[in-house]
DNA sequence: TAACTATTGTGTCTGTAAGACACAAACATA
DNA sequence: TATGTTTGTGTCTTACAGACACAATAGTTA
């Protein structure tokens, strides 16, 4: 950052990204330089940028992914969320500039975005200068985290929940191809249930979004699964048009 | 206003607050004096205050009413929604006083929030100083609209049919007793299509919020339909709950 | 006061989807 | 070649959605 007279004051966009690897929820976390708390990546808006943009761009920087599945989720807009002592904590591990303590001290609301992406796509994500690393962190075992992000996290993941009665997930979030096992057990580890396997396939077949290939995934000892792909025009018509049952 | 130093700069809340009257669902909506183009209530963001807070300020100081169903929806947060001649329009119809034309000139971003109200409840809806008049609008005939609040009150309407899939609504949107009939309007209203009669009293039954009282609403020339009333506690409980399955 | 009109209140049938459940097939390993 | 483990499949039952017809009743009118 080298100037904040071209941001929007008291604005910015963080950006829970979702990624699925070893049947785990994944999310993409940055371990702030000598603090050693965690923050979701972020970012400040442009005057002169859409708040959509801004977010999309936070989502390229960390991870080089772009047109992806992006989902403005929420405002939060509470004053306390931004802790008094928070920017003095940040200057004093030397974090930022002591020119920009009144920036990092206003009061800020932040919107936040959640995204889908393919944990293989991401092979290296890039952590920004005030920060020592860029790391997928389970969901399920979070670190301390600055100010309200662990907050937000609960609330992006259970609007996923939610949206998940309306829409499929797994493109952007499975490899190209996967067997039906391994979409079972996205839905289930988002969804935090177990799901019967002759049932969750029926109804994810009926969706009419899958296309069968003639592979199977060989490897484990036991009866090789046949490998699907994602109808992807017809996925897009389901995201649009919303799916009619839920979970 | 009189004093913009102590508000969150580029930063403003607008309520779409529906009302249902005459089997018509209605939108709270102010006249702008002279301009003549109609706008949702609104307000700006104290630097010191939660957004929700400011929110249920603007439905308080419009109708009077508090502590009632509100809801943040979205925010609307494109460069391009505060066109630049709005605040030039404002100027030249003396709706604002010059000193604050930078104040109206920056770039803003809205946070959209929907509220359900009983439209008995608003005896005299408040215009606010610039506003010639406040009055219900139905949602099927609006009239030339600022900026982008037309857009945002089809967001509304949108997440409202959706939520209605998880919650039930009534509540706060019909008067205290009501009959099936009544009921069955709203829901109409609000999804834009019709639904059976005997199917929507089994649904709604089967949903246990609803309380038969002994009274009929007599008048009309046919049978007097029966007098119902929501069990608030399950009607609450419902709501956070969340009911299985949707229209 | 009796007939009429309009709307309410109710039950059943059918089709679809969800949930529970058991056994054969196939891949890797021993 | 036998064993272990997981995949692939079909049926039964139950719950809910959607379609539908007729009796009951308040007010109006003849």
């Amino acid at each position: 950052m080298r100037d904040t007279t071209t941001l929007q004051p008291g604005l910015s966009v963080d950006c829970v990204i979702f990624g699925f690897h070893e049947n785990e929820l994944k999310v993409l976390m940055l371990k702030l330089k000598k603090m050693g708390k965690w923050a979701l990546p972020g970012g400040f808006v442009d005057r002169d940028k859409d708040v959509d943009t801004e977010a999309n761009n936070v989502l390229k920087r960390r991870t080089g992914i772009e047109n992806i599945f992006l989902h403005q989720f929420h405002l939060f807009g509470r004053v306390d969320r931004n802790r008094p002592n928070h920017a003095s904590n940040l200057l004093d591990n030397r974090l930022i500039d002591s020119k920009f303590k009144s920036w990092f001290e206003q009061r800020f609301i932040t919107v936040g975005y959640y995204a889908l992406v393919e944990y293989a796509n991401v092979q290296a994500p890039k952590p920004d200068p005030i920060s020592e690393k860029c790391e997928w962190l389970p969901i399920t075992e979070l670190p301390e985290l600055i100010l309200d992000h662990r907050q937000i996290i609960v609330k992006a993941h259970e609007t996923l929940k939610k949206e998940l009665n309306h829409q499929p997930i797994g493109l952007n979030l499975l490899p190209e191809k996967f067997t039906m096992p391994e979409l079972q057990a996205l839905y289930e580890t988002v969804l935090e249930k177990k799901l019967d396997r002759r049932n969750f396939r029926r109804k994810m077949l009926s969706y009419d979004i899958l296309i069968q290939t003639n592979e199977r995934r060989l490897g484990g000892a036991h009866k090789a699964p046949t490998l699907y792909q994602f109808d992807k025009l017809k996925y897009k018509q389901a995201i649009d048009g919303g799916l009619k049952s839920g979970w």
